[in-house]
DNA sequence: GTGACCATGTGATTCATTTCACTTGCGGAA
DNA sequence: TTCCGCAAGTGAAATGAATCACATGGTCAC
């Protein structure tokens, strides 16, 4: 029907799941499979293979009937939905225990996104190593994150400090924030947040264990 | 109308947000408030303040009208509703950068868990210190789970492992696992597991950045 | 080639969630 | 004490999301 209509305004709730699905087929081609189908994914995923189906065919038609959809065409179309067929610089704000730990993790590089500077305030952090860069001091983040073309920040510091940072950021242009601190952040529109926070998730599940 | 009604089957979503809710007015509460409204509170996370009031009032009358919420009071009411008035023993699966970052975490203790063992299955590892607990073997982990009466757990180790321990780990009465690993858990009913992978909400903040 | 089977893509339907709009009742000021 | 304003709580309405069920078209065996 929609041919591929520009913006046809697809639930953010949909984009949500793309992640996911892009994952688990990255997973299923290390596991040397070729094809698959919605059934297959939607069991592995815990999710009904009508609801894969209809958010695949948002954006067009990626499997072939009594087929299923082939895992490389599939994964290559997803990453281009997602702009993820290119890596992101991403700035990372914090350099204490957590911020050393996302810099250390080794999961961002093979999945589009590559930690391109890190920032704290503390002069004593200043030039220190961490991951692959030494720490700036965010102060000066501006013309760095200008010069890098950077629009992706994920923020590491205390929650009394989260939301000054987040302010900066997204004044020298950064669009996307992932926030590590426990603390919601307000940000101009047209700038993107996503929170994690580790006892919010597991409060969610403990409200389902009575004992 | 419900009274309090035993279990008139909350929505889940609507449990998703309380811890949400519930990290908000402790941070009103360090900030010295005493009283705040659906309408500040919503402004503040983003969120209507109908949704607020209707997501609060499936558990019982919390406000004053004409006054709004009492910040001490609603905030013992969420812990109690959420079973965070108590502290939950937890068990961290996996003891490399991932695990000891999570380990070494220091927000949980104040928001209802800790952290009380620790393992791994890599010989080298076992005795190390990792936040306040040695490595244990976790071919060993059954005993220890029940003894200690642990039901929560988090596993930080490689994809292909996750889901083997999550298998271990349910056989030995975990009922909520938080899996940092990026791959999908599948568990019997009865058993919640939340995921924690930062590319995925990277992912999904990027495909709103057309540039 | 032909037929049986399979899995996609999709309108229609059902179900869930959010928002609206209004009633109730508290608190503070005069 | 009375009046005014404010904010909670809540059915009803509107919006949004998931599921159903089926038509379509591809694949494979024989």
């Amino acid at each position: 029907m929609n041919g591929d209509s520009p913006a046809t305004q697809i639930p953010d709730i949909v984009i949500g799941r793309l992640p996911v699905y892009l994952r688990a087929l990255e997973r299923l081609a290390q596991e040397d499979h070729k094809v698959t189908s919605s059934h297959e994914l939607g069991q592995r995923l815990g999710i009904s293979s009508a609801q894969i189906r209809k958010d695949l065919s948002h954006f067009g038609g990626f499997g072939k009937q009594g087929t299923g959809y082939h895992i490389d065409y599939l994964t290559r179309q997803l990453r281009k939905v997602l702009n993820v067929d290119r890596v992101w610089q991403v700035a990372l704000v914090g350099a204490g225990d957590l911020g050393r730990a996302v810099a250390n993790y080794r999961g961002f590089t093979e999945r589009s996104f590559h930690i391109a500077c890190v920032f704290d305030t503390d002069p004593a952090k200043m030039g220190q190593q961490v991951g692959q860069c030494r720490v700036q001091d965010f102060h000066q983040a501006g013309p760095v994150i200008r010069r890098l073309d950077i629009h992706v920040a994920m923020i590491a510091v205390p929650a009394a400090n989260a939301q000054e940072v987040a302010d900066e950021l997204t004044g020298h242009g950064v669009r996307a924030i992932l926030n590590y601190a426990p603390i919601n952040l307000n940000v101009a529109a047209g700038v993107r947040v996503q929170h994690i926070d580790p006892v919010v998730h597991l409060q969610h599940m403990t409200y389902y264990l009575s004992d």
